[in-house]
DNA sequence: CAGTGGTCTAGACCACCGA
DNA sequence: CGGTGGTCTAGACCACTGG
């Protein structure tokens, strides 16, 4: 029995083809883990594994009592994943570079001030940049950072490690909240994004907490014409 | 021992609390399954069960012949769910309604055809929809859809049944892809979305795959002011 | 080599469901 | 009640890693 694929391994593919080429569809019973069990020859806490994993993976549901069933598969979800748009530009063969607008500590808005968790008032750090893909403008970045968690923020080199770069490492991710929305660029964004004011662009406002703190609330703006999200969802 | 938690989950919620106070940092080591074994008296393959899932999640790495780490968080994704536009307006607990605005056959021109999997020329279905949520316009979707895939779906009543619920139903997903834009509405969008020509939209263009065959292409453009896509990560 | 995780077994007890 | 899944045990053998 050696060099085999493993047991539930083997499980898994058997119910996921059936599903796959539509044999079995939404809602219809999957085999119980006793026939499974006879039909591999293997024990039931192998064939357990491999239906319990199908479940994590939302491929299955499976009711106590009742039985295990396909699932609506209409819920499969995609991977839409925190990266840092530098770690991205070089993925893709191409070159980064950034251009530093500003950096400066400032008191708290009300609304900034209550995104990190603060008080009007109180000091804040505050960067925006411009971050281009072999020398074109992709991203506008206007972020606002609570000292707490990194101190030292502002004395970073922020053309060669990027604000989220740096927050990674200072203050690892516990939580984050996104919204990915559309709208026009204001007069400053539409200029160093090298774009007419009335090109769409794409927007992803997010907040980051690392622990007990929220470390920062971001704006990054995208062109439209030059930037889109992608992903795949896989059965 | 009874209606207590079950013990894969007291480790579980034992290493995640660890790493979300930011005690373990990316990159620690994790106690072994023998550590935990003793520290919680159970049996090994039920921390290895707790072990394993958190890894699933992808919230430790674990390496053969080395041990179990905090992963890096930064990778860390969140749930883009493909869902019906119905379903969501009636989970918000508002009132959705639909107006038709186009339903015939066509010949597929080139870039459609090629989305599909089909030769240009070929027969394909065209729809064009208006989604409302409490009567207000929200999504203006353009679909076109693979005839070998849903032979009956000119006829069906699209007011009641969206298209994405009937190709569901008719055709379970077994794949598909997506990405996410903004741009300016065409006139026609516009219009029938009760939008200036002038403010940007969000997005989905979206292809879905059924067994062998493309199902459906589908564009569906948002009014940016009216709605955004919105996720979370959590640790 | 000793320590790690990867897999598997043959039992067991329980909670839940429908008839 | 019998069948289902949910959990757990106390072993076992293996593959991989580092020193």
């Amino acid at each position: 029995m050696s060099h085999m694929k493993p047991a539930y391994l083997r499980v898994k593919q058997f119910i996921q083809q059936h599903i796959s080429t539509g044999e079995w569809r939404t809602g219809d019973v999957v085999p119980s883990e006793a026939t499974l069990m006879q039909q591999f020859g293997i024990s039931r806490m192998t064939v357990n594994r491999a239906l319990s994993e199908l479940s994590a993976e939302g491929l299955v549901k499976r009711v106590q009592g009742l039985g295990t069933f396909v699932a609506e598969l209409h819920r499969i979800s995609s991977n839409l994943t925190i990266r840092d748009i530098q770690e991205e530009v070089v993925e893709r063969g191409h070159v980064h570079s950034a251009r530093l607008l500003l950096s400066q500590e400032e008191k708290a808005s009300a609304e900034v001030a209550h995104s990190l968790g603060l008080a009007a008032g109180d000091s804040v750090f505050h960067t925006t940049l411009v971050h281009l893909e072999n020398g074109v403008p992709i991203q506008f970045e206007d972020r606002y950072v609570n000292p707490a968690v990194s101190p030292g923020y502002l004395d970073t080199n922020f053309i060669n490690i990027t604000p989220t770069r740096h927050l990674l490492k200072e203050a690892p991710l516990t939580e984050a909240s996104y919204s990915i929305e559309a709208c026009l660029p204001t007069a400053e964004q539409a200029r160093y994004l090298d774009v007419s004011p009335q090109e769409a662009c794409l927007v992803m406002a997010r907040r980051t907490v690392s622990g007990r703190h929220v470390a920062s609330v971001a704006r990054l703006v995208y062109p439209g014409s030059r930037y889109s999200f992608a992903g795949k969802f896989q059965a």
